[in-house]
DNA sequence: GAGTGGTCTAGACCACCTC
DNA sequence: AGGTGGTCTAGACCACTCT
């Protein structure tokens, strides 16, 4: 109808959207197949494949074989959020960083932690604490559980190297759950982070686990004003 | 030299994936030409070329023309947070969805929601406090700034569906930013959610646009122990 | 059973960037 | 200037799932 051809998976994705936009394809609605779109939009199929898998990607639209592909009715928002390591966090800041380990001991894995990591209970763990520091002011208190396994022969120095650093670049590119949430300051919190009882900290644990065996669990408290932020 | 053509362009991901971890391909190191991977693996380029990019877009691979693909020094991880519509939330709790409008005002924007939205001072906008339950407790405070003229002739009923619904059913697909903190509760908030002041509290503030102009800055204070979740 | 998306191929051209 | 990834094509087969 219209005539010119688009030039680009990437001009194709961006009339879809426009279509989905002004409701010419309203929610819930399907949309013509990729061979349709192929013939009006005067390319391959495959270069309508590429377009309409990012916007699935995307979460705009639903691809289902033999059912077609409808636009979401409900556009779930996806925001990608970078997890970096501590000093990378700190420096990206402009600030200075700092690390101190506070305790380092082989502990029985409490059960909060034991459940977190799907663990049978009465195992013993590496326990590690510290502080990370942005221009010598506490920064993070972390406090994580390390399978001792997976040290094997090493003997990483915990006191210079953060144990987050030191998984980074030896166990790299593990699978895991994360999650965030707000609580008051807990005595031991509110110590390392120099700020008082109750104080409202935002609070990230990490569990990870390779193909193989549970890795380490770890719960990281960031200080009085901390925001984690990213583009949807 | 090892033999079996693999078979799919994940199969090529995990192959990929293996050498990197077993560090026959190092951190910061170029890994073989798509052409030459192709040749390899007994597939098209085009496969090889899926797989790769998939890993770039997962932040474990670097790729750049005639430089060529590398593997990442610092392997940053990507959680993918999926932002639902408040109703959603509340039922895949298992749990009842309420609403309730407690205030619906046209009022001056204060500065720091003039600042989040890049507005010029002085302009007066729509200002709606609400709070979610979630069987019958106070689930969420929202507090939400909305551009009037977005609006339009339209003159949805706020004390009854959510500013959040009717957004995202008439201006879906906007684009945005996202933060995540945790503050103590003020006393607006203690009130709304039933808690004591100073309790932590989970904040998520969003702040969205289209190509023409600022829609909404949203501030949601989440209840106690409020945790959001995802896999990395 | 049939129609849809998912993927693969072999070849080609191009944009970009490093050398 | 040349090599690399980025993309497109035309065709094909397959896997899934709705009817």
């Amino acid at each position: 109808m219209t005539g010119a051809a688009l030039n680009g998976w990437e001009a194709i994705r961006d009339e879809v959207m426009r279509r989905i936009r002004v409701r010419e394809w309203g929610p819930g609605a399907t949309i013509p197949g990729e061979a349709a779109l192929a013939v009006e939009f005067g390319c391959a199929r495959a270069t309508v494949n590429r377009a309409l898998r990012d916007l699935a990607g995307a979460g705009v639209l639903e691809r289902r074989r033999k059912a077609g592909t409808r636009v979401m009715l409900h556009p779930v928002r996806r925001a990608t959020l970078e997890i970096a390591v501590m000093r990378q966090e700190v420096e990206a800041r402009g600030q200075r960083y700092g690390y101190a380990l506070l305790g380092d001991r082989v502990e029985r894995v409490p059960p909060a932690v034991e459940a977190a990591l799907g663990l049978l209970p009465g195992r013993t763990w590496r326990h590690l604490v510290s502080v990370h520091f942005a221009d010598s002011i506490p920064f993070v208190r972390e406090d994580r559980w390390l399978n001792p396994a997976i040290l094997g022969d090493a003997a990483p120095d915990f006191g210079t190297i953060s144990a987050n650093e030191w998984l980074v670049a030896n166990v790299p590119y593990a699978a895991g759950t994360i999650a965030f949430s707000a609580v008051g300051a807990g005595a031991e919190e509110a110590l390392a982070l120099d700020v008082a009882d109750g104080t409202a900290l935002f609070i990230v644990e990490r569990t990870t686990w390779t193909a193989e065996a549970a890795i380490t669990s770890v719960r990281l408290a960031y200080g009085p004003g901390y925001r984690l932020q990213t583009t949807v």
